[in-house]
DNA sequence: AATGAATGAGCGTTCATTCAT
DNA sequence: TATGAATGAACGCTCATTCAT
């Protein structure tokens, strides 16, 4: 009889640990003995678990992208009026910006390496977009795909000026303006709402 | 000393044609052999001009941020109305969006870099951010504060979108329906126009 | 006690297996996982069986060495002339050409790893050449000394040019040739037959 | 200008001193930091003028199969009758017996590294395969191929008997013997000399 | 008896950096 | 000024071996 170990149930704690860890120092920055270090195994133990640097990143990724998803349903479920879903949302990315800064980190390091690298694992990050836009239908009960990607671009630039230690810009303050720009367009009866409406 | 000129002169010219270099693989991937080979010079060379790997990196963030200011700037003189000038910018955007997507991997790479490291160079880019409000009142001729971050925030996500391969966004797009929500958001008579306004 | 029974014959049988997987990769190369891979147990049952890699190898070599010997007394058994004998060790050595190969590859191996390791097991080989030499006289006959090594030489000789994919060497035909000069130097009157006669 | 050192003249160099360091150990037993401590240079050296282990270890082969020519042909020349030409070369392998015993182990680790890996440097043995027919011609004045390769088997199975520390076997002796069964062989005036004669 | 998870030293290789020329 | 040879620490990864089960 072998020890006993959830093998797969470990390798996803593991994996859950590792989040920190890369968006800290970055992909190629980050060494997989400081990996183990972080996670309190050796070497060793961490390649019995993820056959290399780059599979260990991938599988992060993924299990990040599905979490994530889960995380922002579960924060906007039963959210009536659009204002108030935007409200909650902001408020919600403000309490986890810190969480969220890593997550860009580690999709702009995932790009950077997947462009100089071998493509693999481009199917997650495809299915991850498409996966973004069915939210902004569900989350935000928006139908206009435009508008839609328009917030979530927003969303990605409030992270990113925030990673950028941008004191000047409020994630709860922008999303307030943008409820409101948002009010003001969607109520204005004139004209096609978008571009190629 | 004409050899001062020569040098600096010739170290700018190096620097610039570092950008791609790092953008494409990202700062701890790339190798001073691989900047070496890019620039057709010989390590030592390099090391000549440039004290070590950070130093160069962080001259090149600095330089590129001066070039950044002044490209935008050029682009946006003589144009009148706040929609004139978002639709030149949109498009400047979309046409340099190659240029711009290898910035923010610059720019995260530099921030990322910036949090585990030693904390030099954090005057680089405290200075680039008041630069880029200054740049919001030149610009875009936008006094408030929060609707001018609002725009810059918007375009980084933009640029993050693409660079996240996104083809379902288009910037020039986007641009279009921001500015319709802007003149939709300005117009409106009614109630304070920001947060803090 | 019936289990020491069961554990020294599986112990064999284990060893048996053993053999082309030390030959094809060599004894540094070949890991112990996939020794316990190739033998369908786990590497704690590799271990259970044999205290360390290098006595495995060493219980190895002696396993051959006794199997050798008997195989080549079975294949010669019942033949007269010396004739005769040559021509069917011929014929048994160029049908098990890929089994001697693999033996040479194992003896070097072993020869190499004694030069620099502890000397465990030297006793092994010196056993090995008494025995080889008492088999010439059983086997083929020959009294002299000098030629029952000559002719022993020229078989390990021929399997190493086989070894290295000369395929300019047929082992047939060369012992169809040392056949005849046998005969021919046996056959002559005159002079002593061997240098230290 | 760079440091004067003339690469390949240097490489060259470094490449006999691993000759027996790759004998003593085999292939995959030394390492590189073995190699490089033998050499008295730093890993990074090494590496600087050889692209990696195997590339090293497939120019010591060319190498050594070159000069190995050229010492025989030097060693041979101007003897006239075979015998005289078996007795020399008797005694130059009895006198470099380490040599070639170094030798015999560098050629048995290529083939059996050549077996499992890509099929690299092919080429190079197949190459010394012919070179070392020629030279029994050239070196012995033997004709026939069979008897050619009669010889050089005998001398490759001498040797694999002295790396396995056979005391019993002098090499010596054993061309002493050969010269004989050669002469009267040659000598026999009846019957086709050899199997395609 | 049998498993396979765990270890950490050590592997082949790379890298920022130094320095003789 | 400019070169590229030299270094050795550190990288991603592997391995013989141990041990809890």
């Amino acid at each position: 009889m072998p020890k006993i170990v959830d093998h797969d149930l470990y390798r996803k704690e593991l994996l859950s640990k590792c989040f920190d860890l890369f968006a800290q120092k970055g992909y190629s920055a980050i060494t997989m003995r400081q990996i183990a270090e972080g996670l309190n195994v050796s070497t060793g133990t961490l390649y019995h678990y993820f056959p290399s640097k780059q599979a260990l990143f991938e599988q992060l990724m993924e299990e990040i992208c599905e979490q994530d998803e889960l995380m922002a349903k579960a924060e906007l479920e039963g959210k009536q009026t659009l204002q108030e879903r935007l409200e909650v949302l902001g408020k919600y990315l403000a309490k986890n910006e810190d969480y969220y800064i890593k997550w860009i980190y580690l999709q702009v390091d995932f790009c950077q390496h997947q462009d100089s690298k071998d493509i693999q694992g481009r199917g997650t990050f495809r299915h991850a977009t498409q996966r973004y836009q069915q939210a902004a239908h569900d989350i935000l009960g928006i139908q206009d795909p435009v508008v839609a990607w328009f917030i979530f671009s927003l969303i990605d630039g409030l992270i990113v000026e925030r990673l950028m230690d941008n004191e000047m810009v409020s994630i709860t303050e922008q999303f307030s303006l943008l409820s409101k720009m948002l009010t003001a367009y969607l109520e204005k009866p004139l004209s096609n709402k978008s571009y190629n409406g």
